[in-house]
DNA sequence: AATACTATTAGGAATGGTTCCTATTCCTAA
DNA sequence: TTAGGAATAGGAACCATTCCTAATAGTATT
């Protein structure tokens, strides 16, 4: 391991949210100043391919990198587009008894209101939503 | 609608798969031979914006666009990035008994090995499959 | 400590998908 | 038949990411 990856991967594994390439590179460059972002991508999905974070694909943003917790799935507020964490406990389950093939994988992102959001303003028209993500 | 936005509307709506844009455009030339790829863009949101079509964005490659406005779910073979059309019945349901605000709706992509790509070739290394999508 | 070899890096160019910009064309109604 | 607005073609711009390459750092061997 090198110092940059050193700091790469401590960046991620102390970080509690979901993290950008362009925020790791920004926190790498106060001990490496001169560190470039293809060195963070690079990094960044070498310990995402040896599975010690995980890297989350979005359509309509960045990446994000995050520490490998449990399986998770994701809510994003429609509002702020603000990302959270959290687990639909025995989903894999539920989804084998209707899928006859072997899961590889599978992604979730619920799209809701986060109560931040939902407590400023009056509920609003829901199909004034646009731009659903997956 | 002029004669282009018709075309796009029917090369979808008699679709049974999910196209993308560059798809889209290869059929639209055939009756209009100078249409451009951004007019393709620009009308395919306009109807999906409408809520006449659905879009799918995805994270690792070209978003798609379908005809089918039932709510429901996909299936991603990793090998050959077929999409296919599913549904998990009674899937809201389940969110809802462990997700707390109200769902507003969701996208649940599951990665798979379709039956043709599985047919083909031995079972493989599960660690082996990157890039999942989101 | 000099050498050679390998891995890693910085920096920027290239890529792919999508949107934006603008001048031109097409409709439509008066 | 002309004026106004909408839609188009074409390409530039955009963004996140990957790729390329020369330079550098690290390691091992002598």
């Amino acid at each position: 391991m090198t110092q940059i990856q050193t700091s790469i991967y401590h960046i991620i594994s102390q970080s509690n949210g979901h993290m950008t390439a362009e925020q790791v590179l920004l926190l790498v460059r106060q001990t490496h100043p001169t560190a470039s972002l293809s060195t963070v991508y690079r990094n960044l999905n070498l310990f995402a391919d040896a599975g010690q974070i995980r890297r989350i694909q979005r359509a309509t943003s960045a990446d994000y990198y995050e520490r490998n917790l449990q399986p998770h799935d994701h809510a994003h507020c429609v509002k702020c587009g603000k990302m959270s964490d959290l687990t639909i406990t025995g989903l894999k389950d539920f989804l084998r008894k209707d899928f006859q093939y072997p899961i590889c994988s599978f992604e979730l992102v619920i799209n809701y209101v986060c109560p931040e959001c939902a407590g400023k303003q009056a509920p609003k028209d829901p199909t004034a939503i646009k731009g659903g993500m997956l």
